[in-house]
DNA sequence: GCAGGTAGCGAAATCGTTTTCGGAAGTGCC
DNA sequence: GGCACTTCCGAAAACGATTTCGCTACCTGC
């Protein structure tokens, strides 16, 4: 049993109510009392019971963030997000967990929120659906979305210019010489997605490219899963002298698979990524990409969250936010 | 406000202890008015607060595990631990959480655990100093060390083989001819280290192969950490033929490092890791390495503390898990 | 000396559950 | 009818904190 605020009452002979009054700050309580019970508390390792105060306050100072693990690409962007979104929390006084989901089930974000265990949630663009966010709606639980745009006024969410990004990827390639260029997408018809795809398509027409059908290909996110799309495009005559992958992970398939055929990068084709994850690192050379601001993204979720928290009639945000090129070799 | 058990016993005019009952599958309320609390409890979305039930039953069923994002490699193997501990979690009625700390101080750890927010801990190798130990045992709080042996009769943990993995990697190069062999080490003095490092001697001393200082290298974690060590290995003449990675994501900084300086991977130079990490699909070939068995170990740890909960007397126990070696092109 | 103020403390209610205990009503048996 | 059981339900006490309110001293100023 760890010692509780009574434990500390008795033995120094005062109530609970003065000992946890010393402790909270209160001003009614003499500065004699509040360091006995101060020294106390610091010798007998006090730590108030979370439960009794969430239960009492009514809070819990605790938001959520849902995570599931089957895609390797989640954890990579989560790994970024994390640092700024915990910098954040810990400046609003708040705690940030990270709860595992079994195979993906919306209803236990669900319980997790009405049981009140956590005071918000950031939802992650992959794990949730549209009822999900009814749902959340119809509590007012507060909520904010990240990495995908919802259009709804009601809900708050942090995204990255996919649009932008991919006309600074295309605007480099097309101003460094290259008119074959190729674009790896993905299946899931995502407003994300969709941007991306646009980007692409409005830069060619900027330059006055013709469209070709046959240099836009689909992968998925799962290992190797860029292997194939890459030969796919090095089949056709001429094959592209440069490939715009989705995710900095497809771009890791991208330019293994080319350097493996034999071919040089980025002198023979060039490859650039999305997203800026650490994965981009790990190739030689290194992958030029889009850079997510990461970090900021982590802290406006949680901003976001949080300031819904303070003020709850305070209108949803729905932020954009400028994702930078950095060329780092592969492109 | 959600609803709350008092809210249904009202709208049902009973008690909230008939109502707590019926939910609870106590024996002594009528199937009758069992029908009527279950359903006046789906109507109204009604999910018990955590709060007041964690602080009444003294318990959380909660378990917590604290992680620190600094580290890619942490982010990677965690990602493979997590499917096999939530599961098992799962299975036994618990919920698993990540922490997340900053900058990794060890006393919030502990006042998480004092607070009750969480029934029982999984200490991950990294992510504990020994007076983070020493107080949980004293406070004789439920946890299980991960990745790492812990000299304690009192603690338990769960590790990979890392000697027998060393020996199977070294016994498979050296069967296959290689007889000048490189290996990358870590600068930290732990235990997993050191077996790793005699596993690497044993194996040259069964081959009768003298021990060369000049092949034996340090290496960090950091992106990019493992390009030096391999330059210096390349300096060498002749240079090794093979070469011992401490782990999968410093062996892909050498794959690149090797191909790079125009070296075939595995004709020219021989590469293996360690983990069996999702990274090792990231390069061509993928990497040969002594795959952990990762989900293996989240189960055994979360089914430890488990055990721990059930019956706290239970002994600790101190496992050590087989690993296996698998070829996949490197080496 | 007295009204009004302040400083310091404790009593008690409260948050929403769980769980023990006892009581009322009904049943079966002799 | 009396007795022992069973069945079903509610009252009430916890769990450990926070917070309101009121009470006692003591002080201040006139």
């Amino acid at each position: 049993m760890p010692t509780s605020l009574t434990d500390i009452a008795r033995r120094l002979e005062l109530s609970p109510s003065t000992v946890s009054k010393a402790l909270n700050g209160y001003r009614d309580v003499s500065s004699d009392t509040r360091e006995m019970v101060l020294r106390a508390a610091l010798e007998l390792d006090y730590q108030p019971s979370s439960a009794a105060r969430d239960l009492r306050r009514g809070r819990t100072d605790r938001i959520g963030l849902f995570l599931n693990t089957t895609l390797e690409y989640v954890v990579d962007y989560l790994s970024g997000i994390i640092p700024g979104a915990v910098r954040c929390s810990q400046e609003c006084g708040k705690r940030l967990l990270i709860y595992t989901l079994t195979d993906n089930d919306p209803g236990q974000l669900l319980q997790v929120c009405r049981a009140g265990e956590i005071d918000g949630v950031i939802l992650f663009s992959t794990h949730y659906d549209s009822h999900t966010i009814e749902a959340l709606l119809e509590d007012d639980f507060p909520f904010v979305v990240m990495g995908r745009y919802i259009p709804d006024e009601r809900v708050s969410c942090v995204v990255p210019d996919y649009y932008d990004g991919t006309r600074q990827i295309m605007d480099h390639l097309l101003a460094v010489g290259h008119r074959r260029i190729a674009f790896m997408t993905r299946p899931e018809l995502t407003t994300a997605n969709e941007a991306r795809l646009q980007g692409y398509l409005d830069a060619l027409a900027a330059a006055e490219i013709a469209r070709d059908d046959r240099l836009i290909v689909e992968t998925r996110l799962e290992p190797d899963s860029g292997v194939a799309p890459t030969r796919q495009l090095l089949a056709l005559t001429p094959h592209p002298t440069a490939i715009v992958a989705a995710h900095d992970l497809v771009a890791v398939d991208v330019i293994n698979t080319l350097q493996a055929a034999g071919l040089c990068v980025p002198q023979d084709v060039a490859v650039t990524g999305f997203d800026g994850l650490r994965a981009g690192f790990r190739t030689l050379p290194h992958i030029s990409t889009v850079q997510q601001p990461l970090e900021r993204i982590g802290e406006r979720v949680v901003e976001l969250v949080n300031r819904r928290l303070n003020e709850p009639a305070a209108p949803a945000v729905q932020e954009t936010l400028p994702v930078q090129l950095v060329l780092r070799g592969s492109a």
